[in-house]
DNA sequence: CAAATAGTGTCTTTGAGACAATATATC
DNA sequence: GATATATTGTCTCAAAGACACTATTTG
């Protein structure tokens, strides 16, 4: 069954189209807890709570989905981020009464805790909150809780193979800090032998030699990743 | 900066959206190698070359982007699918020349390869493809093969689990039917006693017993997933 | 019994977990 | 030296790879 027009640059753009938005995971690690980044809602819907950063993708303005998390990163939080990872992509009809159909593209990131956001275009505030403690927090608006936690089992995943994301991490570092670091992503405490061998034989660190750094006790090397 | 409109139900709609479609990559073992389902592009874009079956999403049918990758399936391959898994979600300008900003949300699954598809609507061919030889097939549509290449990383990933997707196997096999088909997907040979040591310890089949099967050699014991 | 594939035994290697010992700072 | 944390040594265990052996069918 062909449509009665035969040309090719019709036909699809008849369609109605969604409402495309991208919204931010942003984890980091604060007082020793995976902590991810939640903005407050002004306006309906789920006026009053908290959920993720977030905004509509603007053809006009993104070249590309990736570039318009980083224009979103910018407007929201008035910061450029590194690492950006897709999630996951949810949509359907009746998830946003703002839209009929409505689709977001989720991307997360592992940050600095020192990562200096300020609430930017139509963001009123800001807050790191344990990601642990989000079921109790009441409920976050949308399905967030749900985007959060795939995120989180992302970056939990790729620390357990060791593949740090660059920028999350001060420059230099030591094990027991990397060490600490990464129980706190996994909420679970590791070996230490066990992951001693595992960071050196996976040759990601460069030992930075004669720094060292210390307290009442024997100083730990610094590294930095190579 | 506000909006000179307080009304929460305008806003994001004015924004233009850009066309959005459903790719699905189709894998399955065929002769001993992991192929892939492409269909023949009759229209421009690329015309005549080979490509993914897909489908613009419609907002008006789909209750949500699992759901029109189901349609896509229902209309280009006149199937049902299952285990249908969202692999990445591409996008940006100059992607489509159908319109000025494209994105793609991909959708793979693992099937039989006695699953039974017909060109459907707008569909001309359809044909298994190996994916080993996508290289040199000459190019395929848009960035299909790395939307292709990452589907196989990914049914890689879940098979070194011994994840195996329900469907794609017959109802019954055995243990060295699976590790031939195991290995095909990896594209590597897999240890004969370490695969059966790790499928045993995963306790994901029952042993059908009396069951046997056999050629001119010592008969296997048929399984089933459980 | 010959051939061919199914299934098992077992030795070795590798990596992880547990626990103990040693090293090096400050106070 | 007491204390506290960093770093290393090493024993054990679990899983994977390699290889040889046994088992069971057909012709």
């Amino acid at each position: 069954m062909k449509l009665h027009t035969p040309s090719p640059a019709r036909g699809p753009q008849h369609y109605p189209m969604p409402l495309v938005r991208v919204d931010l995971v942003l984890l980091t690690v604060k007082e020793g807890r995976l902590q991810v980044m939640l903005s407050h809602r002004e306006k309906a819907p789920f006026e009053s709570l908290w959920g993720l950063p977030g905004g509509v993708l603007r053809i006009d303005q993104d070249i590309s989905l990736e570039a318009a998390a980083q224009r979103v990163a910018r407007e929201r939080l008035v910061r450029e981020l590194s690492n950006l990872k897709q999630v996951v992509t949810m949509g359907g009809a009746n998830r946003d009464p703002r839209a009929p159909w409505a689709m977001t593209v989720v991307y997360g990131s592992l940050v600095s805790p020192d990562l200096e956001v300020m609430p930017g275009k139509r963001v009123q505030a800001l807050r790191w909150q344990a990601v642990d403690d989000l079921a109790m927090t009441g409920l976050l608006a949308f399905d967030h809780a749900t985007l959060i936690q795939m995120a989180v089992e992302r970056i939990r995943q790729d620390v357990r193979d060791l593949h740090y994301p660059r920028g999350a991490m001060p420059e230099q570092f030591t094990l027991p800090e990397l060490q600490t670091y990464s129980e706190a992503i996994l909420g679970s405490p590791l070996d230490k032998v066990t992951f001693r061998r595992r960071i050196v034989a996976a040759h990601l660190l460069e030992a930075l030699p004669g720094a060292l750094r210390g307290g009442a006790h024997r100083p730990a090397q610094v590294y930095k990743f190579s």
